[in-house]
RNA sequence: GGAACAUUGGUCUAAGGGUUAUGAUGCCACUCUGUCACAGUGGUGAAACGAGUUCGACUCUCGUAUGUUCCGCCA
């Protein structure tokens, strides 16, 4: 070793030592009679000393050659501070520097290298590498990998298997976009990187390992966003002889496991709702529950308050619905405009907002007074349960789509009111998914899970009757702070059953054969009933972290065209390269 | 595939159809023996690219590139 201690480590009891140190130089403080030098590692700062009168002249003329980043190790002797510093855990002591040697000169870093830094996101990701050495992108790191090692630890515990699966797999239509890599062994024939381990898991299961996980790789080759990258993260796990229930049981557990070690949080219940009640109270299928604002609903299939009296928008809707924001009614005109203007942006859609105050008063105040009457709104106020100084606010329009919106409205009204802290952590399951989903612009059903997910028992006859809109499928999300952090289900293990799926998303027998008929085949010899879940690794990373952003706790990411700015790729190959794939470009 | 916003010294940023283009920080030089975001003095250094409008464009318009965010998409 090149250093006796860290940087992070000394203190008084340390006292007289000689020790050598290896490091950064964060910055030097050239005082004309001394100099003091802050030396950074990983593990902290330590401040260097030299003095005018008592430091080698040799030393003070290498010191004075140094500038920030470049790497030393600096021998000398601790000694305690006379100024001590309490802002860090080193500042009781520094190093009376006898010795240094330069073991790298560094040029100057384009943007500094502080917990504050100046440099704006595009030349910190083009220079990653230095923005790693700061520490909050470090600790970023340091927190992935504590969620990891726990993750590990606790699935150990629980006998499960850590197994790899081949990254190089096959295209399936189904779903996102696969990448694709040429194989030169068989001309014109492709790979496809897997968008997740799915068919693995299940055949592993066929094979008798009976609890697998893995922390893997994943690739979709779709538009990003914050919050996706192009090659992700996930905790694939899987588990044969269980039922929903202990899947539930087990994960919950992980995540428990997850916040008291990492985080020292107890996350108390975990609850449960359904996904019909989850789109009736939240327009969401990912509720963000640490708040209330449940909707309620004027009208719809089971009530009307609003039809009859004039108000054309209402009576041509199928749906009004609102939600009741506590202690709001003094909203100003201008920011009852800006909410207007809010949902009416393209995104959200909606044609208009309706608003009522119930005001301290006591007296209702809509800007829908000229149709409806005193009693009509104390109606609608009793049904929101609103209290004096309530504000609430209502949509109309069609169903789930108005719902969509209103859940819109409702997140923004929780950020503006500050009720969505990210230190605060609400863990609950959506559960009871539809299996199918219409697809309109194809004219046919989809799988909404995905085309092993088993159908509810009870359910099963309407796959017969061709009822596909009220199948509930064995499928369950995790939902923390409103971001799906996981999902899984329990699959289909008959051979029978994943035919009749397979017809009913438009699959010949051809194709099913074609795409997955090595699962087909696996379920002729003995699959146990089984089923799994994975979770977002970068996503629960993040959430752990308190950021929106993925990207902090990848240690290279890729920016919003999936291009790394670092490496600049993707990139154009050589012709000789293409020519030995057989690939022509257009 | 679509939309919005952005692009000014190394970095972060200000104003404004006519300026010597603002400030901070960095960097360089000098001073300084208890600094730790050291301080003081002086210095250095800038309009993404292309076209247009105009007497005149860093400023307005259009396009391109790059970035960010969103919609579509993401079983």
């Amino acid at each position: 070793m090149l250093r006796t201690h860290t940087n992070g480590e000394l203190r008084l009891t340390d006292i007289n030592k000689e020790v050598t140190l290896c490091g950064w130089v964060q910055v030097v403080r050239d005082k004309g009679g001394m100099i003091y030098i802050d030396l950074r590692d990983r593990y902290g700062i330590t401040q260097l000393i030299l003095e005018e009168s008592k430091t080698d002249k040799a030393v003070l003329d290498t010191v004075r050659t140094l500038s920030r980043e470049f790497v030393i190790a600096a021998t000398g002797t601790v000694i305690e501070r006379l100024a001590k510093n309490d802002k860090i855990p080193t500042g009781d002591v520094e190093l009376k520097v006898s010795n240094v040697t330069i073991l790298n000169p560094a040029k100057l870093p384009p943007f500094l290298i502080e917990d504050k830094t100046d440099g704006g996101d595009d030349i910190r990701m083009k220079y990653r590498y230095l923005d790693l050495r700061r520490n909050p992108v470090r600790a970023n790191l340091v927190l992935r990998h504590q969620v990891a090692k726990f993750t590990r630890n606790y699935l150990d515990n629980q006998d499960f298997i850590e197994v790899e699966t081949p990254v190089l797999i096959k295209s399936t239509p189904e779903g996102a976009r696969d990448f694709v890599v040429p194989s030169r062994m068989n001309p014109g024939e492709f790979y496809a990187l897997p968008q997740s381990p799915q068919t693995f898991k299940q055949l592993l299961m066929v094979s008798g390992f009976d609890r697998y996980y893995q922390i893997v790789k994943c690739f979709r080759d779709e538009d990003l966003r914050a919050d996706r990258q192009p090659e992700f993260t996930q905790i694939d796990c899987e588990m044969s002889f269980i039922e929903q229930e202990d899947i539930l049981n087990m994960f919950e557990g992980l995540i428990r496991h997850l916040f008291t070690e990492v985080k020292g949080i107890d996350i108390g219940e975990v609850s449960r709702m359904t996904y019909a009640h989850a789109m009736k109270t939240y327009g969401s299928d990912k509720p963000d529950i640490r708040f209330g604002m449940e909707f309620k609903e004027l009208k719809s299939e089971d009530i009307d308050l609003t039809s009859g009296k004039g108000f054309a928008v209402f009576d041509d809707a199928n749906t009004v619905v609102g939600i009741c924001v506590k202690g709001c009614a003094e909203y100003t005109r201008k920011q009852m405009d800006e909410l207007t203007d809010f949902v009416k942006r393209p995104q959200i859609g909606a044609k208009g907002m309706i608003y009522m105050r119930y005001n301290a008063d006591g007296t209702l105040k809509s800007s829908v007074d000229k149709f409806y009457s005193e009693e009509d709104l104390k109606q609608w106020a009793t049904t929101f349960g609103a209290e004096k100084g309530d504000l609430i606010l209502i949509l109309s329009g069609d169903g789930d789509k108005v719902r969509k919106q209103l859940n819109e409205l409702r997140l923004e009204m929780g950020n503006r009111l500050g009720l969505r802290n990210p230190n605060n952590y609400s863990v609950h399951w959506v559960v009871d998914f539809p299996l199918l989903e219409y697809g309109e612009e194809d004219d046919r059903w989809f799988a909404m899970h995905h085309p092993f997910t088993s159908p509810k028992p009870e359910d099963i006859q309407y796959l017969a009757s061709g009822e596909y809109g009220k199948i509930r499928a064995n499928a369950y999300d995790m939902v923390i702070n409103g971001v799906e952090v996981g999902g899984g289900s329990i699959r289909i293990f008959q051979k029978e059953l994943q035919a009749k799926m397979f017809e009913v998303l438009g699959f010949s027998d051809e194709e099913a054969k074609h795409q997955f008929g090595f699962l087909m085949d696996a379920f002729e010899f003995g699959a146990p009933p089984h089923g799994g879940l994975a979770f977002g690794f970068d996503r629960l990373c993040s959430l752990f972290g308190g950021s929106d952003s993925i990207r902090d706790f990848i240690a290279f990411p890729k920016n919003n065209s999936g291009r790394d700015v670092m490496i600049d790729s993707p990139s154009t190959i050589d012709q000789k390269q293409l020519n030995e794939l057989k690939i022509k470009t257009v």
